[in-house]
RNA sequence: GCCCGAAUGGUGGAAUGGUAGACACGAAGGACUUAAAAUCCUUUGGCCAUAGCGGCUGUACGGGUUCGAGUCCCGUUUCGGGUACCA
């Protein structure tokens, strides 16, 4: 009976469906556990073998906390709104929703085929109305509230009114886009549009004018994250800065608790570093400059209130509104001049070229401590989006300020004794103050914080924390999004009535923007409330869909709220979540926002979504070359390319295994290589490729199908090799040069158990030696798979099976099968059934450590001298230190080492290992 | 530039500060077989020795701590990832 491993994975892929076997419910008898995958974008091209290893990962734990008993939730679905699609649709005219369907209908297929044991009752598709209907929702939340910063939590809107009515704007603490200032009066007298626009002002969804990525090519907006060195991540077109009306969320309100929450998870500190940095929190304080002969004054940002002694000049972000005001006449053509030509610049030239630029603004302001007038400069290498868009520059001790002032010859001041500032700006916060007035001699440590104090004593500015956090930009100029559940009256916009949920995505034929400029949502016809009012033309960007999934599997079905509080109570946040790293700055900053927001409302029990996250390496591709020797159709193999003149040339990884050439298919492959002649390795007839590792890609002919590989080899070789290619986090290039072992491995698993045409086990009781292995093993994999080190836990299982030998006692087995069902379900299952037992393997205990068994008779040592080892000695296990010490001292070849000299110490370790020091 | 992370045989990779190279691939040799596949056995870091025992050396490089360092500390190099005028 051979390993038919089409025929297990079959059956068994059958079996579950029809048992229900990974259906999951609320079970208030048994501990939950939540484990949650990163639900994929269904592309086009379907899953390639990178895909899955997060999957597998997960699907191992879920099985393995399954088996110790833990009620689990392990769910999938389909991140299915997004750009891809939508431009498929404009080249091919093929319609988002039917493309998105016929590819989640691949992928579906191809999760089947590796055996995951997810929840499919509980999938959700973000594209579908009862999903989004919880999208739209959100943001009506959002819009409905504001971020109140001394109770540090989103409250009603209707609070905020609330609070204008009885006493203005007074005493407010609120994230907001402006600081406003009014009396209750004053609110009172506000037309109900300008009360609209305050709060605005405060909202948590809000309309504003900002500054956005701008991709012309695809037409839209993008967010921060979707934008990498100036080209957009989808497609890498170019991006370009402009002023824009759009929505936005003020994720920026929460970024101090979206600090602190990270020291409560348990994620990479790699993670949570970049999670900082990208938070970017930085202590300084603000001040305030007046400006020259003018009743005017403008307000800096600083985290270095100590150099304020050695500012020579002030620069102003070109996009800056003090621009305008601060620019002389006789200055007016120039500072026009050059913001033109800032304008032009696209954000990549920015970013390449990084030429000093700027121009003399004619105006100069007054530095507040020393009473000196400085010059204002514009430059673009002051942001318009950080701080206040100006800066006070002191170019002894900013690089960037320095390289200012030598390119326009400003001058340099040193503020710091000993520092040389002839060459290149001194950076470091280190060293004595000088030239400093009041702060001389202080340290820069105490001169930062007396300069901070005086600031806000003599009312010249007051302390500031920013962030670098920006809010998040919502709307897409696109088709293939959520609608808002927006609608505008008198140019207002207003939020659709929660009954009106969802507002379904209308049908278009057209999937470009209209002619007038609108978005694609410009050519749906009657677009509008029944009362007639415009909706929204924009849609919500990837991430609205994505940032409450997790909670959504939780209670998918519910029409009535995205989550019931029994079902979060229950299930409460995400266990452990796996996936790529790419989404640190993403999806995982806005789930975590996202949540925080609901938790606030009380939707919700926990303020951190995701509790344990590890983060999967990601599969390269592994290129494989031929050799072409020029101007022929002859190949060389890989030892001899260096005595021709060769061309490498990309091969279909497929047609090559073990880096062998399958000289006939590659004919075949290409008809240019139909008559193609091979120069072999000598002595025999192999062609052996050259390799590479790049990225997986269609153009590289590299990219490798689990599919292939689940027909070749079969689901539980997969999942296995996967496992065994290296560390989970690491990345690898996909390489099936070592598929073959652990596919022997299972083949011998098998053939424990198969004899002839039927199973035949042994009843006999198991020995020590294999009570002994097989506890080894228990231990190790327990330690493992709640470690996720699952490279070893495989190679565990090898090495178990070959200290079992050829032992297929049902004692050893059964245990055996169970401990392998997370990784290899399949053949576990059909072995499980073999011997007898009733039900699934799956439904079965995770076997428990006897460690007695693992208690060794005797132990060797090592003997070493000055940590070099030379001899062995053997001794009973319970022999004490003394004993040992003295049996050593005493054996002839301790003599002959120690050579009459005392031993200055002896160490005896648990580790089999004494040590003796001359 | 800044912030992380990594560097171990021909290859993927093991190793709570305690016999480095587990496990697997590949390779070489052998058994079985008409043959192939499959299976099984032996060898496999390098150098030296070899009838046999064995010896030396070795975890990117240079130092240090330690009885003992792949592992900890300092410095250097190389590679990978993130981020970038964030004041």
């Amino acid at each position: 009976m051979e390993y038919n491993f089409k025929a297990i994975e079959q059956k068994w892929q059958a079996e579950w469906i029809k048992r229900g076997t990974y259906r999951v419910k609320e079970d208030s008898s048994k501990p939950k556990y939540y484990v949650l995958d990163m639900f994929p974008y269904p592309s086009g091209a379907g899953l390639h073998v990178g895909h899955p290893l997060g999957y597998i990962a997960s699907d191992i734990f879920s099985r393995f906390k399954r088996l110790q008993g833990y009620n689990v939730l392990h769910p999938m679905g389909y991140d299915s709104y997004g750009l891809p699609a939508e431009q498929y649709a404009i080249q091919t005219g093929q319609h988002p929703a039917v493309t998105t369907a016929k590819n989640i209908a691949r992928y579906r297929e191809q999760l089947d085929k590796i055996g995951f044991c997810y929840d499919w009752d509980r999938e959700v598709r973000t594209c579908e109305p009862e999903y989004y209907k919880w999208t739209q929702w959100a943001f009506i939340q959002m819009f409905n509230h504001y971020y109140d910063k001394s109770l540090e939590k989103a409250c009603p809107i209707s609070d905020l009114v609330a609070r204008f009515e009885e006493k203005g704007s007074e005493g407010l603490q609120a994230a907001c886009s402006e600081e406003l200032t009014f009396t209750a009066a004053q609110w009172k007298a506000f037309s109900q549009e300008e009360q609209q626009q305050t709060l605005m002002n405060y909202r948590l969804a809000y309309l504003g004018d900002t500054m956005v990525n701008w991709c012309p090519k695809l037409g839209t907006v993008l967010a921060n994250d979707e934008v990498s060195e100036g080209l957009s991540i989808r497609g890498g077109y170019p991006v370009e800065q402009k002023m824009m009306r759009q929505w936005c969320l003020r994720v920026s309100a929460y970024a101090q608790r979206l600090l602190d929450g990270l020291d409560k998870i348990d994620w990479t500190e790699s993670l949570k570093e970049t999670q900082r940095n990208w938070i970017g929190r930085s202590e300084g304080c603000e001040v305030q400059f007046k400006v020259k002969d003018s009743d005017m004054e403008f307000t800096i940002f600083t985290t270095r209130a100590d150099t304020m002694f050695g500012v020579t000049f002030m620069v102003l972000a070109p996009e800056s509104e003090l621009v305008a005001s601060l620019t002389t006449p006789e200055q007016k053509a120039e500072v026009d001049a050059y913001l033109d030509a800032v304008k032009k610049r696209t954000e990549r030239e920015r970013i390449s070229d990084r030429r000093v630029t700027g121009v003399f603004s004619g105006s100069y302001a007054i530095n507040p401590l020393s009473g000196e007038a400085v010059p204002v400069w514009i430059s673009d290498y002051v942001l318009a989006g950080y701080g206040t868009g100006a800066i006070m520059a002191v170019p002894a001790h900013d690089s960037r300020d320095y390289a200012f002032a030598k390119h326009f010859n400003l001058p340099i001041i040193p503020l710091i004794e000993g520092c040389d500032v002839s060459e290149e700006s001194f950076d470091a916060k280190e060293g004595i103050m000088m030239n400093s007035g009041f702060l001389n001699g202080l340290t820069v440590k105490e001169a930062i914080a007396k300069a901070k104090e005086y600031v806000s004593e003599h009312h010249l500015g007051r302390v500031k924390v920013n962030f670098r956090l920006r809010d998040a930009i919502f709307s897409r100029q696109r088709y293939w999004g959520e609608p808002f559940p927006v609608y505008y009256k008198d140019g207002m916009p207003y939020m659709l009535d929660e009954s009106q949920l969802p507002l379904e995505l209308p049908e278009i034929s057209d999937f470009k923007p209209t002619a007038q400029g609108e978005p694609p949502l410009g050519h749906a016809i009657n677009w509008q409330t029944p009362e007639g009012y415009p909706l929204e033309l924009n849609t919500m960007p990837g991430f609205a869909g994505s940032s409450a999934y997790y909670l959504r599997y939780m209670d998918p079905h519910n029409d009535k709220a995205l989550v019931s509080k029994e079902a979060n109570e229950y299930w409460r946040q995400v266990d452990l979540y796996i996936g790529g790293t790419e989404h640190a700055t993403g999806h995982l900053i806005y789930s975590r926002f996202w949540n925080k927001f609901l938790f606030d409302l009380g939707c919700i029990c926990e303020d951190e979504p995701f509790k344990k996250l590890v983060n999967q390496g990601m599969i390269q591709g592994r290129s494989n070359f031929v050799y072409r020797i020029k101007d022929t159709n002859t190949f060389v193999t890989l030892s001899k390319k260096d005595q021709y003149d060769v061309t490498p040339i990309h091969v279909d990884v497929n047609i090559v295994s073990n880096d062998i050439l399958d000289v006939n298919a590659f004919r075949a492959w290409n008809p240019e290589y139909a008559t193609a002649e091979f120069i072999f390795e000598d002595g025999s007839e192999n062609y052996v490729c050259g390799w590479a590792v790049e990225k997986m890609s269609k153009s590289m002919f590299n990219v490798v199908n689990p599919d292939n590989v689940v027909e070749k080899f079969g689901a539980d070789t997969l999942r296995l090799y996967e496992m065994f290619l290296g560390p989970l986090e690491a990345s690898k290039p996909w390489d099936t040069n070592g598929i073959d072992g652990v596919h022997r491995f299972l083949r011998r698993v098998w053939n424990l158990c198969a004899h002839g045409e039927s199973f035949t086990f042994s009843d006999e009781e198991a020995t020590k030696a294999e009570l002994k292995s097989l506890h080894k093993l228990i231990k190790k994999l327990t330690w493992d798979i709640e470690h996720f080190s699952f490279n070893t836990a495989v190679s565990a299982f090898m090495i178990c099976l070959n200290e079992l030998g050829r032992c297929n006692k049902r004692a050893i087995l059964k245990p055996f099968v169970t401990l392998l069902a997370p990784f290899a379900p399949h053949i576990s299952e059909e072995i499980w059934q073999a011997l007898g037992q009733e039900g699934s393997v799956c439904g079965a205990q995770w076997p428990l450590c006897d460690e007695s068994y693992l208690v060794e008779d005797s132990v060797v040592y090592s003997i070493s001298f000055n940590g070099k080892t030379r001899f062995s000695l053997e001794f009973p296990a319970d022999a004490d230190n003394e004993t040992i010490q003295a049996t050593v001292l005493a054996h002839e070849s301790t003599q002959k080492w120690m050579d009459g000299k005392p031993a200055r110490k002896i160490i005896i370790v648990p580790k089999k290992i004494v040590n003796i020091v001359l």
